[in-house]
DNA sequence: GCATGATAAATGAC
DNA sequence: GTCATTTATCATGC
């Protein structure tokens, strides 16, 4: 009925719905996200806070002991970087 | 045995307030008449902030979530009109 | 009991 | 590298 029309204005063009016209679909393979556990943060959280940017030596050797990929040391200290500078816009004081 | 002892004992900056019935109207609107492309510019975000009393963060919290819990409605009601579209084209050919 | 806002993994643009 | 996102999960409101 109505939701049929609203449907179909939807999927006309609409950057939400790239599956639809996108014929390559790459992001049905995206892996899902899994949330760590509480010792990887804490090891994660440690090395974050002696350094913010690990270097490759230390990434290796995280991944191993913590059995993630680099790839996910690399981007857990991109979003860990993200989340500082956000806190310390929002409490600038003694940050 | 997978035990996923979570750090979330430590989360108590997850405290969360609805937002008040003007603001969802408004952020509703936005993104309604924007429904071919609702992604708000900075600039829009900006505003919508101030007519809503909330954050520029909030304003793109709301946004991600709408468009995902929008688009997840749809998918649903695809189905479901894919569902009855293929009952009525078996119909139509029988 | 889900609706809703905030946060945590993961991707992609640049 | 940053950064706006997508997506799942978390925590709360009601």
């Amino acid at each position: 009925i109505q939701d049929a029309m609203m449907l179909a204005r939807f999927k006309m063009n609409n950057p939400m719905m790239e599956q639809e016209y996108v014929p390559e679909m790459d992001h049905r393979c995206r892996k899902k996200r899994k949330p760590y556990t509480r010792y990887q943060n804490l090891v994660l959280e440690s090395e974050f806070n002696s350094n913010s940017y690990i270097t490759r030596q230390k990434r290796w050797e995280i991944s191993c002991k913590l059995n993630l990929s680099e790839r996910q040391i690399k981007v857990w200290f991109q979003n860990r970087r993200m989340k500082k500078k956000k806190l310390q816009i929002k409490k600038p004081s003694t940050g | 045995a997978v035990m996923i002892l979570r750090s979330r004992f430590l989360d108590a900056r997850r405290k969360r307030r609805n937002f008040s019935k003007e603001a969802t109207e408004i952020l509703n609107e936005y993104f309604y008449s924007h429904l071919a492309n609702p992604y708000p510019s900075e600039e829009a975000k900006d505003e919508l902030a101030k007519k809503c009393g909330i954050t520029v963060s909030q304003v793109s919290n709301w946004f991600g979530n709408k468009r995902i819990r929008y688009k997840k409605n749809i998918v649903k009601a695809q189905e479901e009109a894919n569902l009855y579209a293929a009952a009525t084209a078996a119909a139509a050919a029988a």
